[in-house]
This record gives structure tokens, sequence and C-alpha cells, in this order.
DNA sequence: TTTAATTACTGACTCGTAGTCATTTACTAC
DNA sequence: GTAGTAAATGACTACGAGTCAGTAATTAAA
């Protein structure tokens, strides 16, 4: 009979609905000042009941982070196995990382949670696994297209692909998360737009990790 | 008669031994660890006292921050002031924030802490002014700086200097709080030295805003 | 010197919230 | 119908930030 089946599949649904709630509060509020009695009533349950599917306020919260990196993986994936070349797929890298923080802006706030030590400390052994894997995967992704555009003589190979991925994919969020804070201010006292600060940063940066072969074919087409 | 002006530093000087040991607690333990009960054993006096002094746990967090940038702008300024290049100075910035990092990594740390808005809600009007106002130093003088090299000749002057100073201390920025989390995780799983990234990163944003002229001397001179 | 007034300090208290656990309720099997 | 199991509950504990009525120390006035 598939009654443990039936079971275990109401409690992954029941796991969903918890992490909806918890979703929507994180969206509104924030880690800190979400509480966990608040998202027990969005859930309609218990507070109690929380714990027996998640072991801490922490953990809900990168459950709810590992929702928003799998809707960037999805995103990306697409774009690795497309027909472009590599130099074309990585200019879409950029673009789409800008698209996916104007429209998933709260997901993106997210993931600077892993780069804030200090609040680690509720978080299991389990979940950090979790996260860990799930963005290896981004990695793997962005260090794979790297790799395969030195080895067609599209990037410099006297680079490492992996420190590449890591110099392109942190400057970027560094500045975002920049616009995303402090956005508004430098536009007032300095007109400064730190988007366009963003797209400058990425040329730089893309332009000279190209080989010179490519990088005089790109500014053709940028002139052309 | 000098009663209030003594009282005037009186209370200055508690205010700075209040400090000294919020700053122990917080190198020690962090913002959310550390308490305002040990702070103030620490202080040798009643929490309530703190309160008098400071309006808020966060407050006590920024002030001691401020320190770490003073030390920072007192280790830059030299820098600004002496009779190298423009391109020499920038080089020397680079250096020196490492070096900061590693002696200083608490302080560093603590930078942090302003890119996370969701820890702001405590934090009064003054406190944030003041931070402002100590971080607009530090911004203008790696701006001026950028802005003379522009007029010199030595670097691009087609950049905006402000956008090119929060590109480079970003991106140095955003590889320096990875290596201080996930510096060890790279180096065991990629064998990846995330300060050899920095290097890089600094490398070719460096050589990317330098004239066509400066960079030929650059070139020559790395190879001599 | 005594007394009043001002200032500095105290620590027990309130309040909010994460996490727990003994108990209750709902469901399944025999 | 009853025993046994799983799911859910909510009152409770622990803990820490921030408060405030009261106390002590210092200065000014009488």
């Amino acid at each position: 009979m598939g009654i443990t089946e039936r079971k275990e599949r109401e409690k992954e649904h029941r796991k969903e609905e918890i992490l909806d709630a918890a979703q929507k509060l994180f969206f509104e509020k924030g880690l800190t000042t979400a509480t966990m009695d608040e998202i027990a009533e969005a859930a309609e349950l218990s507070k109690g009941t929380l714990y027996l599917y998640y072991k801490s306020k922490e953990d809900m919260y990168l459950a709810v982070m590992m929702r928003g990196m799998e809707v960037l993986y999805k995103i990306y994936e697409p774009i690795v196995s497309s027909n472009d070349t590599s130099v074309q797929k990585l200019a879409k890298f950029g673009d789409t990382y800008k698209n996916f923080f104007h429209s998933h802006r709260s997901f993106f706030r997210m993931f600077h949670f892993l780069q804030a030590p200090q609040f680690h400390k509720q978080v299991s052994e389990e979940m950090r696994q979790a996260c860990s894997v799930e963005s290896r995967k981004m990695w793997d992704l962005m260090i794979g297209l790297l790799r395969r555009g030195m080895e067609e003589g599209a990037f410099r190979s006297d680079l490492n692909p992996v420190e590449v991925a890591i110099i392109l994919w942190s400057s970027a969020t560094a500045l975002l998360l920049r616009v995303d804070s402090e956005g508004d201010t430098w536009k007032e006292r300095m007109n400064i737009d730190l988007e366009h600060a963003l797209e400058i940063s990425n040329k730089l940066l893309f332009e000279s990790i190209l080989t010179d072969r490519v990088r005089a074919e790109f500014a053709g087409l940028n002139r052309g």
C-alpha cells in the first residue's frame, strides 16, 4: 500500500507550505525582523510545528535562499547550453545577473547572508552542506564556460578560470549590493549611477580577459 | 573656572573607556554574540550607564567601526600626500588595503556591517551621519587621487573618477571578504588562493584604467 | 557646615522572541 | 473498539536589549 509514500508526499508538501509562509515574511521583513510566530501564523500552524520541519530560523532562511539559487541556476543553465560563442555567453551572464537583481531583489539580498559569518551560529551542518552543493552548481557553470572559452582561444589562457570566475562574480555582486543599499545616496549626492559603474566594471574586466585576437573582433563589432 | 571643561573631558574619557570595552568584546565575539551585560562588566559599569553614552548596541558598534575607519584613513592620507606618481600611489592603495585586512582583520569585518541593511534599525541618525562623514573622507582621498591622475594623463580621462573609485574599492573589498570567510574552503577544495585572485583582479582593473602611454611604460617596468 | 540642586550611576524590571517539551489530537492497524 | 503511532500544539523557559525609578556623588547656595 502507498500510505507511507502518501505521507511522505504530504510531509514534503507541508514543508513547502511552511517555506512559502517563511518566504513571504522574509521578503517583507528580512531575517531579523520577521518572527517565527508570524511565520507560524502565516503558515496556519503553531510555532512548535515549524521546528518539526526546520531546525532553526536560520535554517529556514537558507532554505528560502536556496529557492533563489535554483531560480538563478535555471536561468543560467540554458545560456551555457546554447549555441552562442563563449564571448556571447559570458556577456549574457553579466546581463542576466543584473536582470535577476531587478526581478528577484529579495532573493538577491538573501545571498548576502552567506557572507556574514556572524549569523551562521544556528545553521545546521546539513543545511550548510546543501547550500554548498547548490552554490557549487552555479560556480561549475561559470568556471566551465570560462575554461571552454580559454580552450577555444576566446579568453586568455594564462589566467586561471576559477580565479576569473571569482573575480567577475564578486565584483558584480559587490556593485549590485551597493546599488541596492546606497544607489540613491550616490545618485543624490554625487550624481553617480552605480548601475553604470557596474557596466563599466564588467566592460573593463571583460575586455581584459579576452585574447588579443578576440578583443580586436570585439572592438570591431562595438564600433560597427 | 574650568570645572565644566574638566567634566566635559572626563565624560569624553569615560565614553572612550566604554568603547575600549566594547571593542574588546566585538572583536572577540562579533555584534550579535557580544552582549551589553558583558560589555558593561568589562567596562566596570552598569548596563544602564552604557545607554547614557550610546543610544544602542548598534550605535556602539558603529562607534568602534569608526575607529577602524580612522586607522585606515591615517594610513592612506600620507600616501596621497607623498611625492609618488599617481600610478605608484594607486598601486600602494591596493597593497595598503590588503595589509590593513591582515593587520586589522576585526576592523575590516566590521566594515561589512554597513552593507547589511537589515541590521541598521537601531542606528541613530547622528551615528549614521557621523559614519557618512568619515567614509566620505576616504572616498575623497581615492577620488582625488584618480582625478589628479586623469588630469596628469596617467589614467584614462574618458572614465569617471568616482565610478572608478567605486569599482576598485568594491572589488577589492568583495574579494577580501571572501578571503576572510571562504579562503580556506577554496584552498582545500579547489586549490585556489583567493589572495592571488585579488592580485589578478587588481592588476586587470589597474591596467585597464591606465592611458596607453603609461601602460606601455608600466609594462616596460614590469619586464625590466 | 549644612542643605539644596544637579549630575552620574545603578540594577531590577519589562518586553520581545527563539527554541523546547509535556500534552493533546488525529490517524492507522489489528 | 482499542492500542499504538505520528503530527501538532501552545504554554513555558532562557536570554538579551533597552528602561526607569531610585541611589550615590558632586557641586552650588545658604
